[in-house]
RNA sequence: GUCCCGUUCGUCUAGAGGCCCAGGACAGCGCCCUCUCACGGCGCUAACAGGGGUUCGAAUCCCCUACGGGACGCCA
């Protein structure tokens, strides 16, 4: 049987990493297995849901490569489907018609909680005749859950979780407006998109119950489900709005490359023996549920920047260059011509080199696209004292007639150090400084070739006086 | 309150009875490399929540306690 599995989020909020993370096992364990994956929308909360939301959730997976292999599906638009199936459950018998209003359940609870007993509905109506039905009221569909015995889920990360019928209540599965309840969608949708593997938060977990007594009332096959640990703040707390559970895009906004936040996402709650940097590919032929931990993970920030290190090292130049020149458009003082989209992409070996993030890359390159006269910041300013400033104007001359390519230019540097009884960093510094308007930046050498002969002895002379 | 799940260095994890006086990665701290900053290399600090069992032997199995999380809605 081919594995399906999907990712099923609800629009109210935005795609943080925690449903990334979830996208992503499940779009991992699907390639693995040579599946599909599948994403829906679960929109049947149409106050809360908004389109605004699940575009973001749409460019959120583009951005990260996860984008489903079918048209979404929507929900909202299967309520017709959902109470088909409520209504079969009850010309089964497994299912009947509730006429309990919201204060009688309220009273029952309060009752319950009063007396320290859980909260639950007593099952008035289970086997209640219609006859005996109020007028006028809009009955709700409850399942006829088993009352004895044990409902058993054999999750594929959590081993098997069993629990006494006696904590499960008879739940509503259709609303007393003909809509389904969260529950009962999502059994008729993961049933009808034919989904083998549910791969969720195990915030759900308890809920599995519920859905597989609804699987088992209508003679379906259970999907294998397999519930994954949340991931916590920074400070250990449940993400929510307040800790950082802002949007994958917001990392994309910081710099964050996709492959490094897929690859830290992947590790957190996932690990392969001490494989810690992994492609899309290696992760596909690796991934397994096996590897899943149990407990909760917290997000660290540093190991996620590290990562992104690692990954813009490894980065295309070109891709990287683009990525500087859109970044530093609308920046004051910076011209992105053809000209400074050159230097770009002849420093970007050494510039990704000393970069984290794409907005410290950007930040780096700024240099290249900017016209003489130079602003120097504090350091500069330092470095360049007179006897710098003379110093450069010697090297000028000498700069004039060296052929402008990495290694010549070292050589001449080295040379000029030592005719003029000084160390290369008492002249590459002075250089650094009159060529970046910093005291950081790649090798003196290449970054004298990226700017150009013109260009750098323009810079010198700018300081030099 | 009831039920379910969890707890290995600060963080993410390796570990499926002897290979572990616990390994890797990030962070931190030293040293080296070096024209700056990075990268890289070398090294250091640092953990089996607590208590009982079982066993010749337990981070690994069982029980209890503590702490954390989740679920108990005509929300998803």
């Amino acid at each position: 049987m081919t594995v399906r599995t999907r990712f099923a989020p609800s629009p109210t909020g935005l795609l943080h990493v925690g449903g990334a993370r979830t996208a992503l096992f499940n779009y991992l364990f699907s390639r693995h297995h040579n599946g599909a994956y599948l994403l829906r929308i679960e929109d049947t909360d149409r106050e809360r849901s908004t389109q605004a939301a699940v575009d973001v959730i749409l460019q959120g997976l583009a951005w990260l490569g996860l984008s489903a292999d079918e048209a979404p599906v929507f929900q909202s638009t299967r309520a017709a489907r959902h109470a088909e199936v409520a209504a079969e459950l009850v010309a089964r018998g497994h299912a009947y018609r509730c006429y309990t209003s919201a204060d009688e359940l309220r009273e029952m609870r309060e009752r319950a909680t009063a007396e320290g007993r859980p909260p639950r509905y007593d099952g008035r109506w289970r086997d209640r005749d219609a006859a005996d039905a109020p007028a006028g009221v809009a009955p709700v569909i409850r399942l006829r859950a088993p009352r004895v015995g044990e409902t058993v889920v054999d999750d594929l990360v959590q081993g098997e979780v069993r629990v006494s019928n006696l904590e499960l209540d008879d739940m509503i599965i259709l609303r007393s407006d003909g809509s389904p309840t969260y529950l009962h969608a999502v059994v008729v949708d993961d049933h009808d998109m034919a989904i083998t593997h549910v791969i969720r938060g195990d915030d759900h977990l308890t809920n599995t119950f519920r859905q597989a007594q609804i699987y088992d009332a209508m003679g379906w096959v259970r999907p294998r489900f397999a519930h994954i640990p949340l991931i916590h703040g920074a400070d250990g707390a449940k993400l929510s709005k307040r800790h950082g559970a802002v949007s994958v895009l917001e990392f994309e906004r910081e710099g964050f490359l996709p492959e490094a936040l897929c690859n830290y996402l992947l590790r957190l709650g996932w690990g392969h023996g001490d494989a810690e940097v992994l492609s899309r590919e290696e992760a596909v032929a690796l991934f397994n549920l096996d590897g899943v931990g149990r407990a909760a993970s917290r997000m660290d920030y540093a190991k996620l920047t590290h990562l992104n290190g690692v990954w813009l090292r490894q980065a295309d130049d070109a891709r990287l260059t683009a990525e500087v020149m859109r970044r530093l458009a609308g920046q004051p003082g910076v011209v992105l011509d053809a000209v400074a989209e050159a230097r770009v992409l002849a420093l970007m070996p050494g510039l990704k080199e000393r970069a984290k993030t794409l907005v410290e890359l950007a930040g780096s390159a700024a240099f290249l696209a900017r016209g003489v006269p130079l602003a120097l910041d504090e350091k500069a300013r330092a470095v360049l004292t007179a006897e710098a400033r003379g110093l450069l104007g010697g090297l000028a001359s000498r700069l004039g007639e060296t052929d402008f390519s990495a290694a010549s230019l070292d050589a001449a540097l080295r040379a000029y150090a030592e005719e003029s009884g000084r160390k290369l960093g008492q002249v590459a510094q002075p250089l650094r400084a009159a060529l970046t308007g910093s005291t950081m930046s790649p090798g003196i050498d290449a970054t004298l070739a990226a700017l150009g002969r013109d260009e750098a002895l323009a810079r010198i002379a700018a300081v030099s006086g």
